[in-house]
DNA sequence: CCATTCCTGTATTCTTTATTACATATTGAC
DNA sequence: GTCAATATGTAATAAAGAATACAGGAATGG
């Protein structure tokens, strides 16, 4: 592990006796010592709080908040993945085909974000999709729609109304215009954000219809209009961002609806293979 | 895997829906997204100052310089020790929500998958996914459809020649007709099994075209028709069964394929990016 | 449906903290 | 030893940020 070239740029830039006592102070706490105020550094290093200043502008910055910025940087790039912070795994043998390192990955993704997890928001989620005389619409991006239309399928099957929107050219606002209180809207969104996606959420704002958002843990700017938030650690070996965890908090939500709702939902489910089995028995035809 | 006492009140505390976002924005980037100031916190979370100020409040900060401190002192614990204490504590809690039992379940499925893989059969799927003059086909059952579509619409970014089949009523032998030795077909099953796909496969490699499979550890009939075969564990906590290790297959797939072909796809992302910008150059119109 | 309670945001005030200006001391060269 | 140049501290000022008071709005229970 390479020394921050911040830690060496404090180390070799100090002159002056009171310079070299900041530097020493900052180095010897390094980077943490950085997250107090200036004087309290000053006092530490028994200097005056310009003279701490001074420095700091020395080593390039001249404003101190810019200075603890990186610092703070710098602690984050230590503490590694806030998996690392979560749970510290054994060293790990990440010498591997990319087939399993892959696996092993998002093995992590998700138990971060079940550490992380708070189930009071993926409760105020559920809550919104059992409501009975809900009619849920789910839309997504231009990449997510199939995990908008991922949770329809399956939430169709636990109960009625459930629609999925497709995002087509030109954008589909027939959608919004019948929208009311009493609907529900669930929203894919991650990077990158989508525009429309952001114009659509407010438009559901201000019919007074619910918003359940899916986003990565960037937060997409629709966060601020949505009732309640699920987001997911997105990193991949890809370089599109990862669906993985996702999928998991769709499974998670779609088995808490069907466990909140066992009786309906198990009637609902025995009816619809019912109907299936009835088109079997007649000879299916192609074309 | 302790997590810090201050993790755990931040979590525990949060009721009202402000309160949730500002307890989510704070446990995903624990400790470190601490280290700012109320309002950018407050942003971060899209609420005001004060709803920051009093959730902290109530998990016993009446003073957000308390707080911070508090949060500094973590980041320094887990610096200090490099090998943390914080695993060191209790092995296994499966007392929990069914949310993050979920998660936590699929990190295991995960694991398992990539204890269990066969590097090879990963890597014959890439190879017949690389090659240049082949047109990829690929179809899903009822419920496995989005996976290909997933599938296709990624793989469609690093290469040409890809093309989704939606399996619709009646369904589209279309497909099969032009079916070649020089088409690669992918197909998705999971159970249930369906009949309509077996048949197709069997029309696919009477056509002398390659076909991988992705299907459940019960192992699709089609699979003796396959090429190559990706099995997942499918255990869920929902009456479905479980997406997520296929995603993360999907993904994996995709990752080597990227790698495989650095120049040519990054290329091509560049020059779709491209032709979207262009497209938003214009007024885009609705309807 | 109404009243009450709790939640949340806006605007203001007050505190803390960074920054600057200036005076004083220290160092080094002649 | 004196001058110049640089380094440092003191004190005043400006900026940023935390805390508070209040008002509007949503949720809850009758």
């Amino acid at each position: 592990m390479a020394a921050p070239p911040l830690f060496d740029r404090i180390r070799s830039e100090a002159r002056s006796t009171a310079e070299r006592k900041v530097a020493s102070v900052l180095l010897e706490g390094y980077p943490t010592r950085a997250l107090t105020t200036v004087e309290v550094l000053a006092k530490q290093a028994s200097v005056s709080a310009p003279t701490v200043l001074r420095f700091l502008t020395k080593i390039g910055f001249s404003r101190f908040a810019d200075f603890q910025a990186a610092a703070i940087a710098d602690v984050e790039r230590q503490l590694g993945s806030p998996l690392n912070n979560i749970r510290s795994e054994a060293p790990a043998e990440t010498p591997h085909h990319i087939y399993q390192r892959t696996l092993l990955m998002q093995a992590e993704a998700l138990q971060l974000a079940a550490a992380q997890a708070m189930p009071a928001e993926f409760d105020a989620i559920v809550d919104l999709l059992v409501s009975p005389r809900a009619t849920i619409k789910l839309l997504g991006g231009r990449y997510s729609q199939n995990l908008a239309q991922r949770l329809a399928t399956q939430l169709g099957q636990l109960r009625p109304s459930v629609v999925f929107t497709p995002l087509t050219l030109g954008f589909a606002y027939d959608t919004l215009v019948d929208a009311g209180p009493q609907d529900v809207f669930v929203i894919f969104d991650y990077r990158r954000y989508q525009s429309e996606l952001l114009t659509f959420a407010r438009g559901v704002r201000q019919s007074g219809a619910r918003l359940c958002l899916f986003t990565d843990t960037w937060r997409s700017p629709i966060a601020e209009h949505a009732d309640a938030v699920l987001t997911s650690p997105d990193a991949s070996t890809s370089p599109f961002g990862s669906r993985v965890v996702v999928t998991a908090q769709i499974e998670a939500i779609v088995a808490a609806i069907s466990l909140r709702c066992r009786d309906s939902s198990r009637d609902r489910l025995a009816r619809i293979e019912e109907l299936r089995n009835l088109g079997a028995t007649e000879p299916s035809k192609e074309s």
